[in-house]
DNA sequence: AAGTGGTCTAGACCACTAT
DNA sequence: TAGTGGTCTAGACCACTTC
């Protein structure tokens, strides 16, 4: 797979979140999109399209007529929820150094849920990867991938401890878009229990979502369980349209 | 507070909306940006702005090359957990008729938690309101808001069941504009599973969050609790940057 | 090759904030 | 009143999909 080269607004806007997390803004105050605009040699539509990124992330925030300004709160968010890619960043932008243990990898039948995850036939063949991820020796993240059978080019797989949207790109050939994902509280069982090092019955944080590719059909269903106590999660919530 | 127009990017976007969900369109194909431009008579500018926001709320998707298309999977998403704003419209999407009742309503001195939350000093005086919510008889919500009482203007407060955005409108004239919020699984304690009627020790989600007015200052610390068993959330995880 | 969405430009006018 | 972000236009060219 190859990656189109960075367009102009996001050059633009990486150039700004320099600008931004190296403190080189007097007052945090950003400069007029216009003046940016003729700094940066490129047009306003280009400009302010960077900053709607940077504003979705939280990095800045703007008071129409006012300016734009540094939004300090939001630039110390960790793991913002919508975003999340990969365990593995997470991990490390909590400043851990994490590692993966793959606990399964085989092809079996997939039972109902996933079939219907997965559009695919009740007993059909998937692809099961269960993976727990640490930091340091303590486990944080337990996952259980289900990838269909029939997705699987020929190639033999080696290193399923890769992300599984490079998996995905590697042996399947498609690119993970975007996932549905349910936010479900479990109090682990005693399986979950022992491989997450926790006791029986403690309150975790449970994910169930289904992965799709850009043709939006889709790819993988996931499950993963997360130790609280060592990794949690935030989101910013804004109002419907805005 | 007076609230301005409708854009026309959100006139065009509430039009496309109901092409989509009254399914008014062939094979759940969107008409090329450059005819809708025509048809309505707006620049194409104006369309992509429209088709951007209802393709963030995942009611279509976009293949570059080949066209529009309405996502269906995206439609069926009640309660995206990224724009939730009241527990009453949560409620009412599920197809509940969700009735409120006030649990506490006082002006008391703020814990150490809320003041660093607040950024006021610990003990001054918050309001704290603590609300549960129904659908038909069965507790499904239970929530906590802490405002900082200098925020109050001096009318006299009736009717504070209104939904906490516009409470904070009505008696302290600041406008939410969005939360941070935490996400905490949780064993319910004794006195939070009675009001919810559940067990002690089931296993809930809950929200610990901040929220924020337009200059960025924070004005709610909210905590709530959900029955898992009637109310669950979505969201749709992207790319970092897309 | 034709058609579609993706990016970018240059400029106009409006709405709001600060002073 | 001056300056800022918000909205909108008209048009150009590019990247990708489809036939």
């Amino acid at each position: 797979m190859i990656t189109r080269n960075p367009s102009l607004t996001d050059q633009v806007k990486a150039h700004l979140k320099e600008r931004i997390v190296n403190d080189w803004l007097a007052d945090g105050r950003i400069p007029p999109e216009a003046v940016l605009a003729e700094d940066l040699g490129v047009s306003r539509t280009t400009i302010r399209d960077a900053l709607a990124k940077l504003e979705h992330e939280g990095a800045i925030f703007r008071k129409q007529g006012a300016g734009t300004f540094v939004n300090e709160p939001g630039l110390q968010i960790k793991s913002r929820l919508e975003e999340i890619w990969s365990y593995e960043q997470v991990l490390e932008d909590h400043g851990y150094t994490p590692s993966v243990e793959v606990l399964i990898d085989q092809i079996m039948a997939g039972d109902e849920e996933t079939a219907a995850a997965l559009a695919i036939a009740p007993g059909d063949d998937v692809l099961v990867i269960e993976k727990l991820f640490r930091e340091d020796d303590a486990p944080v993240v337990l996952t259980r991938n289900r990838i269909p059978a029939a997705l699987l080019t020929d190639r033999e797989r080696i290193g399923d401890e890769m992300p599984i949207y490079e998996f995905l790109e590697e042996y399947c050939s498609r690119r993970l878009a975007y996932y549905v994902s349910e936010i479900i509280p479990v109090a682990l069982n005693a399986e979950q229990a022992k491989k997450l090092g926790v006791k029986r019955g403690t309150a975790a944080l449970s994910f169930d979502e289904v992965g799709f590719d850009q043709n939006n059909e889709p790819v993988v269903h996931a499950t993963s369980y997360f130790r609280d106590d060592l990794l949690r999660f935030r989101l910013i919530r804004r109002k419907a349209g805005a």
